[in-house]
DNA sequence: GTTAGCACTCGTTTGATTGGAGTGCTAACA
DNA sequence: TGTTAGCACTCCAATCAAACGAGTGCTAAC
């Protein structure tokens, strides 16, 4: 069957009214509501069509019509954009200038979990591929050395080294010059056992000590490459949405946001997913990527740091969301973000 | 009116069947409950004393009795230590060594809180007070620095401060000098303005760049010297206690979890109340010290790093709480956690 | 001091009733 | 042929009363 202009009219309408009320909408509502000037009779024919078309399901006989995940999908793709998109302006969020990232993000979370009423999340950008850029040694005590290491991006790791037996300042020297020159420009996964060995052997001497303070770089280097920073707010705002809050499902969810790591691999399948990821991307139920969101929707947005590095922005809610104000308030937060780090890379 | 010795193990039968159930306990059950041999006739006589005292209350007429915050004070306070306490062996917690505090206290609040099945909570050491152990100031690029602070107990702290104008090495190298011959030692808290204006003054001329490097070192050593970290873990297990879980209560307690400020803010208020805060301590309903928690129960240590620093380790549940098996695990926690850092401060 | 017995209370469960929202279908209409 | 009015039907949600049962307090007997 084709779906014909008044068809997608009345399913848009049926839509956004469930939107707002998250009740069944019935066959009256949308007679008044919609400027067709038709009857309800006339519309309970149309819903009876788009509901063998899939688009929109009954909860039981003599109820009103719910969106289904399909007619969700269409609402995104082809309603949504029709027009409207006029005003939706959404102020610049004010995002207060600060130098440590971490502060921009959990800031950027916070605004936007208030500003739509939806849980949020936020990515801080993986470290897989990006490059070190300055290696520095320090000899905190004579048996404890600080190992300090900036990756592309100005992230700053850093790490303490307990050694076994005493370390002179002159070696240390020696180490970071060592240091800089083998490993500066690597990305972790460069860092090969090969390159390793080699350090260890440049570096003169089978001395025990060097070795383990090689070691402990490479490892500073390498193991928290895999790790992304996971930040979050406004989880509790599922707790507005009746269909979320029964205790089964809001505790499943809500772990999920405390525990961070099913979001992560939820960014990780998105990111894996398409590669136009600049786009924003919704996932309507059972789309998502993982189990825990199937009664979700969720919203991503991949904001550039550049040199190859990306986060994710994600808005976790209730399917009956309101995508134009999700999407519009991801746009624009995503634009002032990529404006902000490109700034900020001087 | 005296609170014999029946009256006592009455009481705690009641505790600890409701303890066990939750839901309200009648004289027929602990009739049979205790080896006392009483009917459920005089036990009712004693429950109506017991009553009187304050010690249990009724929901309403013909409903069993539950304890009141004064009878779950008195069974923490004297019924518990009573005997009991032979076996309670909790195995060593396998806390795996780990170099970085992060992880440590990240692991301890996920085993705790899988061990005890309430929500748990962990704050690492506050900077208040510590020193300054070492500062390295590094040129990362002409226009670009980097501040990275150790203070005792190998906490790092780290600054990009990026500049308006370049600097050269032997500049750097002096402010180096400068700042740890000047700041080595000193608590943030001593860093006073007058300081930075000496330290300005010595690092000579009128140079902007120097003193604009001065005070992004001061900010950073104060600036962040007042946030606490808190991590948590469990806080969905206030799900499996119906009193928690009604989604008003449910939605603050989980939010306080999520934002973190309020269990920091309730840190600092046990912290200031008692003294000898080495031992456990115990808050029941509204003698917690925020509003937020009045209907659980808080149990806190606090455990000692060594250096003045202390952290706390928090449990948060309702109200019938396992008390003994909370504070057994808080016990052995906190002597397991003071070890580590021993050892790991060498 | 303890206990059996009994009347009483009060929350919870159960089942029946009602009201209303909404549908599908049919027949009439333009 | 598409639209509409009308009507019987379905099913959920709310309401209410009755029955139930757990538990109490009190009294009188042991």
């Amino acid at each position: 069957m084709e779906l014909g202009e008044r068809k997608k009219t009345i399913l848009k309408a049926i839509i956004q009214t469930y939107l707002e009320t998250g009740e069944p909408v019935g066959s009256r509502t949308i007679s008044k509501y919609t400027d067709l000037n038709l009857s309800s009779a006339t519309i309970r024919n149309e819903m009876a069509d788009l509901e063998e078309m899939g688009y929109i399901l009954q909860p039981h006989t003599s109820a009103g019509r719910i969106p289904s995940d399909l007619g969700y999908r269409m609402y995104v793709d082809e309603l949504i954009q029709e027009k409207d998109r006029e005003v939706s302006q959404i102020q610049e969020l004010m995002i207060q200038k600060t130098d440590r990232m971490e502060k921009v993000l959990k800031q950027v979370v916070r605004i936007l979990a208030s500003n739509t009423n939806y849980a949020t999340m936020i990515t801080g950008p993986s470290l897989h591929h990006t490059k070190v850029k300055f290696i520095q040694l320090s000899r905190v005590h004579e048996m404890q050395l600080l190992a300090v290491i900036v990756v592309e991006g100005n992230i700053v790791r850093n790490q303490i080294i307990d050694l076994d037996e005493p370390i002179d300042e002159d070696r240390v020297l020696r180490l970071n010059l060592l240091l800089n020159t083998q490993l500066n420009g690597l990305a972790s996964e460069e860092i090969s056992l090969g390159l390793i060995t080699k350090m260890k052997e440049e570096a003169g001497i089978h001395s025990g000590v060097v070795a383990s303070v090689i070691d402990a770089v490479a490892e500073a280097i390498a193991g928290d490459s895999e790790e992304v920073p996971v930040y979050t707010s406004g989880a509790t705002n599922i707790f507005k949405y009746p269909e979320l809050s029964d205790s089964g499902r809001a505790s499943e969810l809500i772990s999920a946001f405390e525990e961070k790591e099913v979001l992560a691999d939820m960014i990780r399948e998105t990111i894996g997913e398409k590669n136009d990821s600049t786009e924003i991307q919704v996932y309507i139920g059972n789309e998502s990527p993982v189990q825990t969101m199937k009664d979700c929707s969720v919203v991503t947005a991949s904001y550039d740091l550049g040199k190859g590095m990306k986060g994710t922005i994600g808005i976790i809610g209730p399917k009956r969301m309101d995508y134009e104000n999700v999407m519009d308030n991801l746009k624009t937060l995503k634009n002032q973000l990529d404006r902000i780090f490109r700034d900020n890379d001087g």
